[in-house]
DNA sequence: TTCTTATGTGTTATGAGATAACATAACATT
DNA sequence: AATGTTATGTTATCTCATAACACATAAGAA
């Protein structure tokens, strides 16, 4: 999470026990459908950011891949974030240089965060993008993605 | 630019000679009111950014931020960068690692840009962020910036 | 003016984020 | 088994960005 606020960072907990295998045995239902694989490297870095309750660095998930504290090199978790954003299974929050785990079924390459400057929360939410296709259409754009990241203070920290 | 593709980058053509002026003016301006200095590297960082026909990464500014082929220091760079955000006189572009002047009178801290993947040029369209900024505040986040990336092709890249 | 505080710049060094390139292994066909 | 394809392991390096400190300049108060 890394957050330097005494506020609380309840956007998204993160996942743990039945949840998590729940979690985890639908992606891989998810891959299957889509002739991909969710090979071990893959879904150790989508664990990671499932049982995190905030955004994750990929040197956070770099060192905490191995499960006797050994770090991963760098190109094998990069590889599985590529993955895993492919499948929409994960996003990258780009003014963040983090990750996260895909909470809206459906949301495919498009998102849209509030991300709290304070506690760090990103709290992904349904993404509707209208007014933005219609002008692209009009700019006479093909749109393949969308990312949206709106700044600010969650509830819980703001001043009053 | 950084591309490597043959296609035309029309999205917004580099400003030079008087038309340059009269933004750099404008800026200057700008700044008395806002009472703030356009001190001179601010100032050589917003000309090279309204020379070019796109999006320029921080290593570009600093390597052509010297008139005689001198590079400047990074933090010389990425201060004045700051500054230019901060006043609203340049917008970063975060899936690019790139840098834009604005060019939306008084877009101040929100920036929308349709991205051509092929060529590289980057549209900066009006922002119209009402259902995003409906949807934070049924969430009670108090938003202060909004930045939207659509990913995409251009009407000149593509295919058909 | 002269002092004082803010703000801005110059410089060195280093930290954080990401990828290139190549070898090896596992899988799915034929 | 032979082949093409996809994924992994490994080393090295590249790109992007900032910390920390000394110095300079500007603006307001005494």
């Amino acid at each position: 999470m890394g957050s330097d606020c005494h506020h609380a960072d309840g956007a998204h907990p993160g996942l743990s026990g039945s949840g998590l295998g729940r979690a985890l045995d639908k992606a891989e239902e998810r891959c299957a459908l889509a002739q991909a694989r969710l090979t071990p490297p893959r879904k150790r870095v989508l664990e990671l950011l499932l049982q995190s309750d905030g955004p994750l660095k990929a040197y956070d998930l770099i060192a905490a891949f191995g499960t006797e504290g050994q770090p991963a090199k760098p190109p094998t978790v990069y590889r599985a974030l590529d993955f895993l954003e492919r499948l929409g299974f994960a996003h990258r929050i780009e003014s963040l240089n983090a990750y996260v785990p895909c909470r809206i079924d459906g949301a495919g390459h498009s998102a849209a965060f509030l991300i709290c400057d304070c506690c760090g929360a990103a709290a992904e939410f349904e993404p509707d993008f209208g007014p933005q296709l219609a002008a692209a259409e009009r700019a006479g754009y093909a749109v393949r993605a969308v990312t949206l990241e709106a700044r600010g203070l969650c509830g819980a920290c703001q001043p009053s």
